[in-house]
DNA sequence: TATTATTATTAGGATATCCTAACTTTTTGG
DNA sequence: CCAAAAAGTTAGGATATCCTAATAATAATA
C-alpha cells in the first residue's frame, strides 16, 4: 500500500487543506493563514498547527510567518484528491441526479471516505470520462490530465472536427440548453460548411445544429490534431 | 435539524459501537468489553472509554462491570444506520457491481459519509427496496422494518407458495449454491408434492429443484398469506 | 523610519480516539 | 466458598482537531 492509497487513514481536514493550497497553486493565487482559517470556519492558530502537520507529513513546507509551499509529494496527493472529487461530481450528476452546483458539499465529504476500489468502479462506469460536468479536466490514475489545448468553437475550421471539453459554466441556462441540444464534455463535433457568417452549421452526434457565432465563442474544444 | 440528520458531525467509530450494540440486541447476543476490543481491534480500555462516551450522549446505559443497555434514542439512531447501510450494500451491489460478500467495508465507512440527500436518492433510485442483497430487511424513513412473518421452507405446505427472504448467512457455501441455483432473496418458491419424507421438491421461479429438508430447514420464507 | 495595523504564532485547554501498565471486580471451578 | 483465571477499569500518555487569550513578527502608512 502506497501512502495515498487509504485515505480513511488520512484525517479529511488535512486533505481539504491541502486540496485549498493546491487549487491556490493552481490559480496562482496567495493564500495565507487567515485567508484558509476563513475558507474554514475555523480560528487562525487551528491553521498553523494544521500547517505545521501538513509539513511533518511532507505534503507542505512550512516557515512560521511564510506562505506554505507544496512538495512534489503535496501536489501528486492532492491529483489523486482533484480525481475522485471530480469523479464523484461527475457520477453524482449523472447517475443520481444531483445538481451539478450542488453538488460540491456531498463530494468534499465523500472523497476522503470511498476507496480506491470504489472510484475505479465509478471510472468504469462513467467510462473513464476526461471532463467533471463543470468542464474541468479529470486527471488519470497516473496523476495526467487531459492535455487541454483547446480553442473556442467559432475559431474550428469548417469541416473540422473536435470534442466538446467545456463551456462558460456560469450561465447555467445556456449550460442547460445545450446540454438538452446534446452538447456535453465528450460530445464530438464538427463543424460543416455554412452559408451564413454570424451562424454555425455544426454535427453533433447525429444531429445537425445552428449555431450563433456568440454562442460558439463561448464553448472550449479539443481540436482533432493529426 | 435533529440529532441524527447529519452523521457526518458525529465520531465514526462511536456509531459503528452503536451499531454493533445493536445488532448483538437483536440477535440476542451477550457482548462485553472484550469481545467489543477484538471486534473493532482495539484495547479494552478503549472499549471502557467508548461505552463512558456513549453514555454521556444517551445512546446506552453503562454501569462499570456491567454489560451496556441501549436506550431509546441509541436503538433508534441505530435503527436509521442500519437503513443507510442495508440501501448503500444494496446499491452498491446492484449499481455497481460490488460483490454481496465484499461490499460491508466499504460500507461501513460510506455509511458515516453520506448525506441523508444521497440516501434518499439512492433509495429513489433502487425503488424503496424491503430487503437487501442479504435479505435484511431495510427500515423505512420512519425505522420501521418490513413485517417479517418468516417461516422455513420446510414449514411450508405441500403446493403451497412462498417468497425466499433470507437463508443463513453464515454458511457461505451453501449461499452461493443456492445463489448458483437461482435462490436468491425475493425469488418466488411452491413447495411441491413429493413423495419423498427427507427430500423436498421445490419450483423456484421456473426451475424445478429437490431439496433436502436439512437445507430447507435453513431457509427462510415470507409465506403467501392471503 | 517609526508607529500603527495586520497577520501569524505560542501557550494552555478541551474532546475524541487510541495505547500500555497496573489494578479491581466478577466469574469459575475445584 | 475461596483462590485462580477472566474480564473490566483506572491512570497516565499520545495524536489530531479545535478554542481563547496573550504575544510576536511583518506590512503599511504617516
Amino acid at each position: 500500500m502506497n501512502e495515498t492509497s487509504t485515505s480513511s487513514s488520512v484525517s479529511p481536514s488535512a486533505e481539504e487543506y491541502l486540496l485549498t493550497l493546491f487549487r491556490k497553486e493552481v490559480g496562482n493565487e496567495q493564500i495565507g493563514t487567515s485567508k484558509l482559517a476563513e475558507l474554514f470556519d475555523v480560528k487562525a492558530p487551528s491553521v498553523t498547527g494544521m500547517l505545521r502537520r501538513l509539513h511533518k507529513r511532507g505534503w507542505v513546507t512550512y516557515k512560521r510567518y511564510r506562505p506554505p509551499e507544496l512538495t512534489d509529494l503535496g501536489r501528486s496527493i492532492a491529483t489523486k484528491l482533484i480525481r475522485r472529487h471530480r469523479l464523484l461530481e461527475t457520477y453524482l450528476v449523472s447517475h443520481l441526479e444531483f445538481d451539478p452546483d450542488e453538488v460540491h458539499d456531498e463530494v468534499e465529504i465523500l472523497e476522503h471516505a470511498v476507496s480506491d476500489t470504489l472510484i475505479d468502479r465509478i471510472d468504469e462506469k462513467l467510462g473513464h470520462p476526461a471532463f467533471d460536468p463543470h468542464g474541468e479536466p479529470i486527471p488519470d490514475e497516473n496523476g495526467h490530465s487531459p492535455n487541454m489545448n483547446l480553442i473556442t468553437l467559432s475559431t474550428v475550421a469548417e469541416e473540422s472536427s473536435a470534442v466538446f471539453s467545456r463551456m462558460d459554466n456560469r450561465d447555467l441556462g445556456m449550460k442547460k440548453h445545450l446540454t438538452s441540444l446534446g452538447l456535453q464534455p465528450g460530445t464530438n463535433l464538427t463543424r460543416m460548411s455554412s452559408g451564413q457568417a454570424d451562424q454555425l452549421l455544426v454535427k453533433a452526434g447525429e444531429r445537425l445544429l445552428k449555431m450563433p457565432e456568440k454562442i460558439a465563442q463561448l464553448i472550449w474544444v479539443w481540436p482533432d490534431t493529426y
